[in-house]
RNA sequence: GCGCCUGUAGCUCAGUUGGACAGAGCGGCAGCCUUCUAAGCUGCGGGUCAGGGGUUCGAAUCCCUUCAGGCGCGCCA
């Protein structure tokens, strides 16, 4: 909301400034004052005018303040330090339009078409946390740009065909000696077995190197299709994949196509690509030197190699098949999926599944996107350079352009962690990678299972009496909105090296203190009808109040900066798209939540004891907007609200 | 060798396009529950922003350089 008032406020900056001062100002930025005391806004526009008009930040500042401070909306403006400019709003009328906009539904998409592809794990074993990792940032990139007006479609790209799927079948096919049908028949968690049995496939190839020629058998068998190894396969993928979804759904991440890489491959979407790079002469074949017989691709920057796609012996490389589904992606490639009901959530929303068989009608359209943002560790960065130089290359500029890798760090372990899962871990260790081949990680689902415990037993530790199935509600509330934040509260750029201990901690800056603070803010409405009082009537008398008089004074400050601070939220969700950094939403969830808890603690500024029946209105009306902007926030972060803690 | 990322309080991390005395959580110490649930609040202590140089009215932030750690650079996927 404070976006509006930004833009209002620049404009008559920008006209003040060529009035006054015969200058032009390219953009007007303001930052915030440092205490609440020395203003609301303040501007740095005198140090932007100091260069072109040669005299100091102070004098410049100190001709502005006075007809700054006549601005609609602001009541006074003060020059501080060495050339601020800070403006001291009216707040009664700041406060209506705040309220105003935290009463206004949601906007319905309307902007430019968005895909976001995350978590694509590869479906031959359970889900671990770098995958959370991945998804939960994903995902909550997707909430934040539906937020700001983008049309979002969610995809979970399914590599059902690659290595690492053919090592679990010859684990099944060779250790256990299984035929699918034996395989469909395992009961209970098949994403941990296979977890386990992938941990064995890579012991079976050491003990005895000469095995790898299955896992290149079984591959080709793959690939080329119809026999019983690409039959298991297809199974095992499928099966895990659901694994995959269950988990995810549990936090609260869903998507809306499953793209297989079986199918690029079955509907040719390289050769479709092939045909384009060559005419285009995106790529050119190579007669000489060392990648002699090979197609390659220019890097456009700097002195670097050039990249082969297509092999001397006339195969793809993944990247080149990269290239071709970011060209689908992005509506280059003039072949499409044909498209299956995979499921029905629970409110209705469609998975749909990418197949090369007969196709269901009413699918949306997928693909065709304005810009694509493919989440993917920061180990993918080379790559995904590339696929963006093939885009750029076919002369789709604006294309490559709009291709986004949102990169991430790994998730390692800390050595207590480590060591608890049963690994050896020197002292001199400050962190231990996860693998997937030594079955060394911690499982997304064990991880959420402790938390959903460790809920379980706090809620009871408070509340003996409460019966089960609020309880389970609440844990499964509390543990998702633990791990998301621990999730979401770090920069994408940084190694996040787990501990359990650490990210099972409720309070401090955690998921849990932000959904007490919401949890607290709706037990005062409910005090209040216990006692008699209307929620909606008191708000309705808060606004016949003079909130500019309430909104002076010792109370009133302190829940001035709270009502700036909230107003701040439109302005971080899209510094969150700008930055492609979902980590700042965190921080301000966590921030809101602060400043509440902190109000909210003075026995004076109680709603339910107040002095007048105006106090209370006004209190309400504060609380009342809290819970609003907090909705929203949390909202976005994916944080789910439990009725009490 | 080239490229990217990271280095800020004892620990884990924030720090917007350069801006006002460098912030939070945890841990430590001292307090606050017949008071809207204490998963909370208040106070105290804690920093040569890895080192050095430069640009600027102003640098944790930009440039150069050194050091330390991580990742990437394959006719693997």
């Amino acid at each position: 909301m404070i976006l509006d008032l930004q833009a209002r406020l620049a404009a008559a900056v920008k006209d003040l400034v060529r009035r006054d001062l015969g200058a032009e100002l390219a953009d007007v930025s303001f930052q915030y004052p440092p205490k609440a005391e020395m203003g609301d806004l303040a501007l740095t526009a005198p140090f932007d005018l100091a260069k072109q008009l040669r005299r100091k930040p102070r004098e410049i500042a100190e001709a502005l303040a006075g007809p700054l401070g006549t601005l609609p909306g602001v009541v006074r403006a003060e020059v501080a330090g060495g050339g601020y400019v800070n403006l001291f709003l009216a707040r009664g009328a700041f406060a209506r339009e705040l309220l105003a906009s935290l009463a206004a539904a949601p906007k319905a998409p309307s902007g430019p078409r968005v895909i976001v592809e995350h978590t694509s794990i590869n479906p031959n074993k359970a889900a671990h946390v770098g995958h959370v990792r991945n998804a939960t940032l994903g995902d909550t990139f997707v909430r934040a740009l539906r937020h700001r007006g983008r049309t979002v479609g969610i995809q979970n790209y399914i590599d059902d065909t690659g290595v690492q799927v053919a090592d679990v079948v010859v684990g099944f096919r060779h250790i256990e000696g299984k035929t699918l049908e034996q395989v469909a028949a395992m009961t209970g968690r098949f994403d941990y077995d296979c977890w386990d049995l992938y941990a064995r496939v890579g012991d079976f190839y050491a003990a005895d190197p000469s095995r790898k020629k299955l896992q290149a058998e079984t591959l080709h068998a793959i690939e080329a299709g119809g026999n019983d190894t690409a039959r298991l396969a297809a199974y095992v993928a499928a099966r895990i994949v659901d694994c995959h979804l269950a988990t995810m759904e549990r936090i609260g991440i869903r998507y809306e196509l499953l793209a297989h890489e079986s199918d690029i491959l079955r509907l040719h979407f390289w050769e479709r690509a092939f045909t384009l790079l060559k005419e285009s002469g995106a790529i050119r074949l190579e007669s000489e030197g060392k990648n002699a017989g090979c197609w390659v691709l220019s890097m456009e920057e700097g002195e670097e190699d050039d990249k082969i796609i297509v092999r001397s012996n006339g195969t793809v490389t993944y990247t080149g098949k990269d290239i071709a589904y970011q060209l689908w992606k992005l509506g280059k490639l003039d072949r499409d999926f044909r498209y299956q009901r995979h499921k029905t959530y629970d409110d209705g929303l469609v998975l749909w599944t990418s197949t090369s068989g007969e196709g269901e009608s009413g699918a949306p359209a997928f693909g065709h996107a304005d810009a694509v943002y493919n989440v993917i560790d920061v180990g993918q960065s080379y790559p995904q350079r590339v696929v963006k130089a093939g885009v750029a290359a076919l002369g789709h500029a604006d294309a490559a352009a709009n291709s986004h890798h949102l990169a991430y760090e790994k998730v390692t372990l800390s050595p207590a962690t480590a060591r608890a899962l049963g690994y050896d871990v020197s002292e001199a260790d400050a962190s231990v990678k996860v693998s997937g081949r030594k079955g060394l990680g911690v499982k997304a689902d064990d991880l959420f299972d402790a938390l959903e415990d460790k809920a379980r037993s706090e809620i009871a530790s408070r509340d003996p009496e409460r019966d089960a199935a609020s309880v389970q509600a609440a844990a499964r509330a509390i543990a998702t909105g633990a791990l998301r934040y621990f999730l979401l509260k770090f920069g994408r750029t940084k190694i996040i090296t787990f501990d359990m201990e650490e990210a099972l901690a409720f309070t401090g800056e955690t998921g849990p203190y932000v959904q007490n603070g919401v949890v607290r803010a709706r037990s005062i409405f409910a005090k209040l009808a216990a006692d008699g009082h209307g929620r909606d009537a008191l708000l309705e008398r808060a606004r016949g109040l003079d909130l500019d008089a309430l909104l002076g004074g010792e109370e009133g400050g302190e829940v001035w900066s709270l009502l700036v601070l909230m107003a701040r939220s439109e302005e971080i969700v899209e510094q969150a798209v700008q930055a492609e950094e979902v980590a700042v939403l965190a921080k301000h969830a966590f921030a809101v939540a602060q400043a509440f808890h902190s109000y909210y603690q003075k026995p004076k500024y109680s709603v339910l004891h107040a002095e007048s029946e105006d106090l209370r209105a006004f209190r309400t009306m504060v609380v009342d907007a809290f819970v609003r902007q907090m909705t929203v926030l949390t909202g976005l972060l994916g944080i789910p609200l439990p009725e009490r803690m």
